[in-house]
DNA sequence: TTGCTCCTCACGTCACGTGAGGTGGC
DNA sequence: TTGCTCCTCACGTCACGTGAGGTGGC
């Protein structure tokens, strides 16, 4: 099959994943986002400060471009699969430094080490969540 | 059956859950401690800080009892299930001010709640779990 | 004029981690 | 003297939350 870049299969990663409203525009204001993703108007500027994100500005007011609304359903997808924010400034470096095929596996070793992560605080919880049964049997027991 | 204090509800939990090293000693120094519940000395100096726990004092040296430690034993049970320490404090107000069996119907409201902020974090962890699981198979897929 | 949305500081949160710099008894 | 363990500040971390105080266009 074809060459594939690890900036395309990241896009079309979101548009599978982060399906929000088909309402297309060209230019968005922050507020437009904020209510698109679920996100405070804080975390979008927390974003930026951190480098993720860098819209255009009319005066002081932020313009977000429809390449901006991409970049974010990104972070936003990496972000509810628990990748941290250092996490997503590299896995978005992959996505601008957009230069050879194996980028992409360099995209599927991180997401297989999330998953591996995951998987941990699953364990971690379900452990939790087993102590804390037996301790409440033990309080309702005793009652 | 015979009535049973909350505070001895909680030290029987604790002996059930936490069962440490059976050494017996009558003070404890704060390495000591540290390494018997595997946290780190700023823990459990932070845990004074919060007002959770006040050990006696030889000069500046912390000297824990047996009763210190059975109290320490109940703030490790209880962050290991998820507890906050605003949580704990409350938990211990509880075994301190023992006076009446509705404690012990508090005490089982509280770790039900707890169990129930675990599960909501289940189903959270589960979702990103299988959002990621997807991502990476959409992503080995096109590789 | 009133609302709404936007803006920039800047301190607060949570549970500690991590040095820096120093003391005390075997 | 060297190690080991203990001590007290006090700043750093992570991803924002939460005001305070102010601007700009309909």
């Amino acid at each position: 099959m074809g060459y594939i870049s690890a900036q395309s299969m990241l896009e079309h990663l979101v548009e599978n994943f982060a399906d929000t409203s088909t309402e297309t525009k060209e230019i968005y204001r922050i507020g437009d986002l904020a209510r698109e993703f679920d996100v405070s108007l804080r975390t979008l500027r927390f974003y930026e400060d951190r480098g993720l994100i860098s819209p255009e500005r009319s005066g002081s007011t932020r313009l977000y471009s429809n390449a901006d609304k991409k970049r974010l359903k990104i972070i936003i997808l990496a972000k509810n699969v628990g990748f941290s924010l250092i996490d997503i400034e590299e896995l978005l470096k992959v996505y601008d430094d957009d230069k050879n095929e194996q980028d992409v596996s360099v995209l599927v070793d991180k997401f297989k080490e999330q998953f591996a992560r995951l998987t941990d605080q699953k364990n971690e919880l379900d452990n939790s969540i087993s102590e804390i049964s037996k301790a409440i049997s033990f309080l309702e027991g005793k009652s």
